[in-house]
DNA sequence: CAAACTTGTGCAATTTTTTGCACAAAGAGT
DNA sequence: ACTCTTTGTGCAAAAAATTGCACAAGTTTG
């Protein structure tokens, strides 16, 4: 078993220069310092200590929740594009029992060199709220070295790249399309009002509204939790009040629990109801009315997440370049069955 | 920060036996190793090289994949009892690039106490593939001291405990709803023909068949990848040849497929063909028609696994008592919409 | 352009951890 | 009951890691 002297041999310094940089003391000079790291990786079986330092190639991919299936199918194609790079990913679930900070932590603890936040708590709930992270939590990690991406969620206050579709843009064409389809009273089926996402859709779907020379009654947004579940209620809520004839929803999640609860009410969609969700996960074509759906680039995102992370993780790696901190990416218009022209209802 | 001779101190040993424990060396005495232990986690800090020995309260979570949402929903079921008995849980998906060889060296090296495997690769790959982990391999896990449990794939040749649906009595209660049901042409749209769970539905579809006198006819099951995709493979090859009037499916998924499928042909589910999933993923029942299947009960398992575990992890808390190494819990009939007395056709 | 600082590293003393050896206690076999 | 193991622990010597101090090299300032 190696021990410091080794080290120290190896890289050409002293003993204790090697001591400082296992302890993290300040006063080594940063190319000292990757000399005796690089060779602390080379070395086979190392003493105590160490281990925290040396590299470990796995990075924490953190999702809100995931009975939405949009989260483990960003969370998998964040998994196989890093493992392609050689890294392994540890996946949590933050919005359950434990909280963000909880798994951020623990990961830390636990010598993730990077993380991967998906829909992060920073970005998505309300200042107001109380749970959201103390400020300078996500700066002190970047402070100890670890490096930080953002998944739908960055904000300009902190040094983080960010990927992200334009969830405004979303919200315009779904009902840009709706509008060109005949019809006028769009409703939205949204999530929280707090909820950030939502809030930039409903801004698309006004701006899409005012531009038509429509009103954007409030009345047309109805708030719920995400969720199926939520859907329902949502839906609900606005065919007994504005009754409209198309709408958006938040996620397709939401557009599914809308159009369960337009077919109990034996309103038939999307011959009497249009409906428009978002994410295109992969069962939203084996529904019936196969449903039209705004869909997240998902796989240029994770990629694109994965690939600026490695760029910092590894800055000699000939790669591909980084695209810069912050990338976003158009939501793409998936027409199925679930929409169609405003008929005689 | 707290030394050797500190914790020597206040577990009443010596320093050398702290350091003997600290070093895993053999000849300690199993209560003296835990008493040092023990004291070592009330220690706040302490120096390096401890750290490892330390109870991390974290276990990992380990599923095939999460494009199916059975293995999401069981990870979040499996993360909320966890985290309920105070254990951080780490989520690896194994069928990725990475195996779940090395995730689980991976997870040892992160300190992981225990691991959980859904549908193990033990149990359901076909021995001759390879692929499957070295004989011996868990054996060694259990060695080190890292606690197993095994979720739908549990083996009798290892002292593992195991929680399991009744892969066959479901494929027994399927066919029997669709025979009650008058149907007798009942086809199986199966998983790949290697995969246990399917051989076992596969044997319980037999069975009732059998006692019903009618004969199982290898033509009526069609294999195909798991996976909407497959399912919709399958059932189109099944429409080819058998031409089944009803059929069960290896998953939620594959049904999901197999009806779309049927309504591309302009087969209507469920006058002209019912169909019976398995798993009750919580989208069965918001698709139309909603799906007839077969729960797995997600949740009393993910909490049995998880007492299990806490029961090995922690002897002496006072919860719950273990339900005994191997517990099988039945699968529960949903009927839904998309099964229907055989019609005119 | 030198004095005054700052920064980075090695040396050696100090502290901490590991280990060889001895010895006590607990069984096991005459 | 009396060896003879086997097992578990402490003591003290040895090995390894940390740190105070000094000094060299590079920077800034008057």
């Amino acid at each position: 078993m190696a021990g410091l002297s080794d080290i120290a041999r190896a890289a050409g310094v002293s003993v204790s220069t090697v001591s400082r940089v296992l302890n993290r003391r300040a006063g080594i000079k940063e190319g000292t310092r990757q000399r005796v790291l690089d060779v602390l990786n080379e070395m086979p079986h190392t003493a105590r200590g160490m281990e925290a330092l040396r590299r470990t190639g796995v990075i924490g991919l953190l999702v809100p929740e995931l009975s939405n299936p949009v989260f483990p199918a960003f969370a998998e194609a964040l998994e196989t594009r890093a493992s392609r790079a050689g890294y392994a990913s540890l996946l949590c679930n933050t919005r359950a029992v434990m909280s963000e900070q909880d798994y951020v932590r623990m990961l830390r603890a636990r010598g993730v060199e990077a993380m991967i936040f998906v829909s992060p708590a920073i970005a998505n709930i309300d200042p107001s709220a109380g749970t959201r992270p103390p400020r300078g939590y996500y700066e002190r990690l970047l402070s100890e070295g670890v490096h930080l991406v953002f998944v739908n969620g960055g904000t300009p206050a902190l040094e983080v790249p960010d990927v992200a579709v334009d969830e405004q843009l979303a919200g315009y064409t779904a009902t840009q399309h709706l509008l060109e389809l005949g019809h006028s009273r769009i409703g939205f089926v949204c999530g929280p009002s707090q909820a950030l996402p939502s809030r930039l859709k409903q801004a698309g779907w006004s701006a899409a509204l005012e531009e038509a020379g429509a009103v954007a009654d409030p009345n047309l947004v109805a708030h719920a939790p995400f969720g199926a579940e939520g859907g329902g209620q949502a839906m609900s809520e606005l065919m007994d009040t504005a009754r409209p004839t198309a709408v958006l929803c938040s996620s397709d999640l939401m557009a599914l629990g809308a159009m369960r609860e337009a077919r109990r009410r034996g309103v038939s969609v999307p011959e009497n109801l249009s409906v428009v969700g978002f994410d295109d996960i992969s069962l939203a074509s084996y529904c019936a009315p196969a449903l039209t759906t705004l869909a997240q680039p998902i796989e240029e995102m994770a990629n694109a997440a994965v690939d600026e992370l490695v760029h910092r993780l590894d800055p000699d790696r000939p790669d591909r370049a980084p695209g810069g901190h912050s990338r976003v990416f158009r939501p793409r218009l998936v027409v199925r069955e679930s929409t169609a022209p405003l008929g005689t209802e």
